[in-house]
DNA sequence: CGAAACTCCTGAGCGC
DNA sequence: TGCGCTCAGGAGTTTC
C-alpha cells in the first residue's frame, strides 16, 4: 500500500524516463476508478511533453505542456515505466506511450486508485492536502495546535490528509512505536513535548523508508517493478503476536477506525503523564 | 462544525 | 480442486 516512501520511489524510479518525452498515445481500458477518468483526459494530453514529475503527499504529479496529470496509487496501484508490448497485463486500465519508446502504465487491481487531468495546481484535490511532512511546516507546534481541538485518537490525526499529507497506516503505526505513544491517546491529550517526539520520528522513518525505497508488503513494487526494502525494519506493523524488538513484549492489535494497528503495550504506555525518552 | 460508520474493489488466504 | 467466506485499506460520502 504506497504511501509517501513509496510515492516518492516510484516519482525517484519514473521521472528520468518521463521528462521531455512527448505522450504519442494514450489507451484508458478502464475508467471506473475511485473517480471516473474524464472523457476528455486523452484529447487534453495528447502530444503534450512532460517536463517534471512532483509528489505531494501521496499523490503524484506530472507537469506537461498543457496541464498537469495527478495519479494516485490507492491501495493495489503500480505505476510502471516498461517497454512497448503488445498484449496488456491484467487491471492495466491507462497506458501512456512515450516518444522514448517507453510506456507508462497504471495497473490497479482494487481501483482505489486515481488518474486526473488538471489545469493547475488550485484543484480541490490537491488544495485539501496539509502539511508536507517533510519540511519545516511540518513542526510539532503545527501538531500540537492541530491536535488541541480534537477528540480523535492521534493515530487517526496522523493518518488525517488533511493535518498532515502521506501517512498511512504502515508509518502511523512505526510512528507512534518509535515515540513511544499508546496510539488511541486522545490527540488533544498529548503534550507539547510528546508532539516533539512525534514529529522527529515521523520525519526521521519517513526518511529512513525513503531511503530503503520504501515498503514492500504485499502489492507494492517502484516504477521499473523493484520491490522496496523497509519492510526488514519494521518494528511493529505486520507484526501482530510477536516479540516487541524493544522488550520482547507479545505485540498487540486493536482496530482504531477500522484499520489494525499493532504496538507494544509495554513501550507505547498509557498514561498521558508518561514521559517517553528518545 | 466534528466524529463515526459506511462505501468502493479484487486477490489472497483460509476451512472444508 | 474449488467453493464460499473474510480481510486488507485510502479517502470520499453519509449520517448523526
Amino acid at each position: 500500500m504506497p504511501e509517501l516512501p513509496e510515492v516518492e520511489t516510484v516519482r525517484l524510479s519514473i521521472q528520468k524516463n518521463l521528462i521531455g518525452s512527448v505522450i504519442t498515445a494514450i489507451d484508458i481500458h478502464q475508467r471506473k476508478l475511485r473517480q471516473k477518468i474524464p472523457l476528455n483526459f486523452k484529447q487534453k494530453l495528447l502530444k503534450q511533453k512532460i517536463f517534471a514529475v512532483h509528489r505531494r503527499g501521496k499523490y503524484l504529479l506530472i507537469s506537461t505542456s498543457y496541464g498537469i496529470i495527478i495519479i494516485h496509487l490507492g491501495m493495489s496501484g503500480r505505476l510502471l515505466v516498461k517497454d512497448i508490448t503488445p498484449k496488456r497485463t491484467k487491471h492495466e486500465h491507462v497506458t501512456m506511450t512515450l516518444s522514448n519508446g517507453k510506456l507508462l502504465s497504471l495497473i490497479d487491481p482494487r481501483r482505489f486508485g486515481l488518474v486526473l487531468w488538471i489545469k493547475t495546481l488550485n484543484h480541490p484535490v490537491l488544495k485539501k492536502l496539509g502539511k508536507e511532512p517533510l519540511t519545516k511546516d511540518f513542526s510539532h507546534d503545527y501538531l500540537y495546535n492541530a491536535a488541541q481541538k480534537r477528540k480523535i485518537t492521534i493515530k487517526q490525526l496522523i493518518m488525517d490528509n488533511r493535518i498532515v499529507a502521506g501517512i498511512g497506516n504502515i508509518y502511523a503505526s512505526e510512528a507512534l512505536f518509535a515515540a513511544k505513544i499508546y496510539p488511541l491517546t486522545p490527540a488533544n491529550k498529548l503534550n507539547s513535548k510528546q508532539c516533539q517526539i512525534l514529529v522527529t520520528k515521523i520525519k526521521s522513518i519517513l526518511k529512513s523508508a525513503i531511503k530503503n525505497r520504501g515498503t514492500t508488503f504485499r502489492d507494492y513494487v517502484d516504477g521499473s517493478g523493484m520491490s522496496g526494502n523497509f519492510q526488514k525494519y519494521l518494528k511493529v506493523y505486520g507484526r501482530e503476536n510477536q516479540p516487541c524488538k524493544s522488550c520482547r513484549t507479545k505485540l498487540q492489535n486493536i482496530k482504531i477506525g477500522q484499520r489494525n494497528t499493532i504496538y507494544c503495550l509495554k513501550c507505547q504506555n498509557q498514561g498521558n503523564e508518561s514521559q517517553p525518552s528518545l
